[in-house]
Order: C-alpha cells, then structure tokens, then sequence
DNA sequence: GTTGACTTATGACAACTTGTCACATATAAT
DNA sequence: ATTATATGTGACAAGTTGTCATAAGTCAAC
C-alpha cells in the first residue's frame, strides 16, 4: 500500500508516477522492471519514491489492483445480468474482459501473467481467494443453482476459474482474436467445473 | 538446462554446486535468491557459473525439476495401485507427497511455493500441463471412467489438482501435521471437480 | 614430444541494482 | 515567530549480474 504521504499527493504528480510504473511494468516482468527507470521517466527523486512505496512489490501490487477493479467490475454486471447464475456469468464475462482489456494496455497484462505467482500478495489482488473480490460478488450469486460442496468452496471455484480465464485470456491476446476454438475449449473447461468429470450414467 | 560442460563435469563439483543451490533457495524465494552467495558458497568461480547456466532462472527450474521428480513418480505408483482412477489416485496421493516433501527439506517447496508462477517455464515443471508429467502418467489413467470434456481436458484437470494439492500442502507443511479438517477441505474440492457443481437434482 | 584445436577455468570489470540517511525545505499549529 | 511535523533530496554504501580477455588444461595426430 503506497503511504498516506504519497496518496495526499497532488494528482499531476501521481499520475506521472503511475504512468511511469505502468509503462515500465507493460514493458518488464515484475523481476526485470526496474524502480530505477521508473524515476527517471517520472522525474521523482529516489528518497521521494521511498517516501511513497515500500518497494517494487508495494508499488506493483497498487498498480495491478487498481487495472483489475476493471475485471471484478465486469464480473458483477454479469451476475447481476444472468440473476446469479455463476457459471453463466463465467461464460458470458470471457469476451467482455477480452475487451476491455484490450482497450487498455495489452501489454501490462501479458507482463503481469507473466508472473502470477500465487504467494500472497497476487493471491490477494489476482483474485486467487481474494476476499475483496469475493465480498462484492457473493452476495450476487444465487448459491441455490450450486451444491453443498460447491457452496462451502466457492472461493476455489473463483480460482479455479480465474486460472483457466487467464489462460484463455493470454492465448486470446496472443492470437489478437476472439478465436472461436479457444473460446470453445474455455466453455468446456467451465462445463468440466460445473457438471464434472464423472460421466452423467454413472452418476444417476 | 544445464550446459553440457556441466554435465561433463565430475559429481563431487556438481553436487557441491547443486547442494549450494538448493541451500540458496531453501533460505530464499526466487528474487531474493543471490547467484553471488550460491558461487561463494560452492566455492565456484563466477566464470565458471555462466559457463554451466545461462542465468538464476536455468537453474532454479534445473533444480525444481528434480525436486518434483519425487511427485510424478508418487503420482504413478498411485495411479497403478488404483487402477487407473485419476481420483482416487488424486485422494491417495495428498497423504504421501506430504511425507515425502517432509522427509526432504521443506523449506525448498515452501520457498518455491511462494514463487510458482504460471509463467512458461514453471508451467513446465510444476505440472500445470507439463507434457512430461501427462506422458509418464496418461497410459495409467482409466480414461473410460471420465466423460468426453474430461477426456480432452485432461491436461486441465492436472493443471488445477496441481493448484489444489500445493495450496494444500502449503498448509498442511504450515501446520507441520496432517490436519484433518485441511485434508477434508481437500477431499471435497477434488469432489468439486470430479461430480461439479451444479446439484444432483437438477442433472438426473 | 611438439603442434594445434578444442574445451574449460578464472576473476577483474563495467554497468547496473536497491535502500538509507543526513540534511534541507516546506507547511501547519500554537 | 517559534516550534513541530511532514516532505523533499541526492550522494552513498553495499550489493547485484553478465562479460570477456586471458590462462590453463586435454587430447588426438603427426
């Protein structure tokens, strides 16, 4: 979390910040990003950098929580749009994200795949059992669709889709198109999530 | 991958090497881990080091895949006892990769825990849709027991036990003891993705 | 046993990296 | 005006990595 002393900056001096870190993070993974070029490009003493973040991690974390706001935005229109139905929002949310990530800078979300780790701190913003993500959305899930296991576990199954939307996510940018057979092997990874891997004469 | 010249190389000085890597990033994560202290430590000179692997990164994953060789063979020897049922296998397995990983030295899978990342090269030696993983382990899979999606998908399928089974493990390691109430909480995330999650009303 | 071709060893070096800290300055509060 | 508190600053120490010129082995062939 950047320091109170950086958020009662005023905005022309954040924004040059941020938007020197955002480049630099499209353009380096997190390992090779370097704090550095960041305030050479924004013009920022190193003590003052020091005075804001506490280091990379701290200032990358604050970057990747804010540009994913996008993602748990779309997530719940879509909740609320398929009346809680959970796995149709996971469908309908894939080409959505495509595009709004797209919009955006590309690149800063092929970098940052780059390096999802899920130690804490990604764990917390990427959604990996990220409770603000889950607190905002729970609510709009009809959890009457779902099973007892499925209810008791719902976090995993937003990780669980997390990973595989990511997957999907990468392979779409990299092809730069809504390519149906991708997006058919993601309907199908969703369908293995929902129905299982048990085949439906064996179960009834 | 190691250079040849490092294969070439006699077992006391590629032990002496390996042992102060692993020593390295037991103690450390990936980042934090120092090439310097790894050379000092083994007594090798920095010369030498790049002329044995191209960077950190070769290896860290030379040293991971070695380590993990112990939970691919696991994998099989279950998958064989349960005659090919990928879920039972799944089960079974969480109670011996956990003694085995306790058995070696822990501090290694919790540091490389911290920094799995699902970016190319973890993605290969971690098992999210490793090929060499799936080709040691497709032949003894029942396949007959899973439905078509799951069937085609079954790289997903590893890929996400994969998740589930670390972060398992990462508790049960937390806990130093093979918890009950972790194991269940396991168990009924396997049974998420073996029977889904919609109710068994609402299929049949 | 000398030559030459190749492989391997080596550490000084340049070019970075990061976080700190003593000191300077600004702003607000009494 | 004085004090207290919050910010700004850049030189600095202490590290990091990868390279490269040079030295030293190894080994087959003449």
């Amino acid at each position: 979390m950047p320091s109170d002393t950086f958020l009662r900056l005023n905005d022309e001096k954040k924004k040059k910040l941020m938007d020197a870190s955002f480049k630099e993070f499209s353009l380096y993974n997190f390992n090779d990003a370097s704090i550095n070029r960041i305030i050479k490009e924004a013009g920022i003493p190193r003590g003052s950098f020091y005075m804001y973040f506490v280091d990379k991690k701290d200032l990358y974390f604050y970057l990747l929580e804010q540009y994913l706001e996008v993602l748990i935005n779309n997530m719940k229109n879509d909740l609320i749009k398929n009346k809680g139905d959970l796995f149709k929002m996971f469908q309908d949310n894939i080409k959505e994200s495509y595009n709004s990530f797209k919009k955006n800078n590309i690149n800063f979300l092929k970098k940052s795949l780059e390096n999802i780790t899920i130690m804490e701190e990604s764990k917390k913003t990427f959604g990996f059992r990220d409770k603000r993500l889950l607190r905002e959305l729970i609510p709009n899930i009809n959890l009457e669709l779902l099973n007892d296991n499925a209810k008791k576990h719902i976090e995993v199954i937003f990780a669980i889709n997390m990973h595989l939307l990511m997957v999907t996510l990468m392979k779409l940018l990299k092809q730069d198109s809504l390519d149906e057979e991708i997006l058919k092997d993601y309907y199908e990874q969703l369908d293995i999530l929902k129905y299982g891997c048990v085949k439906k004469e064996d179960l009834c």
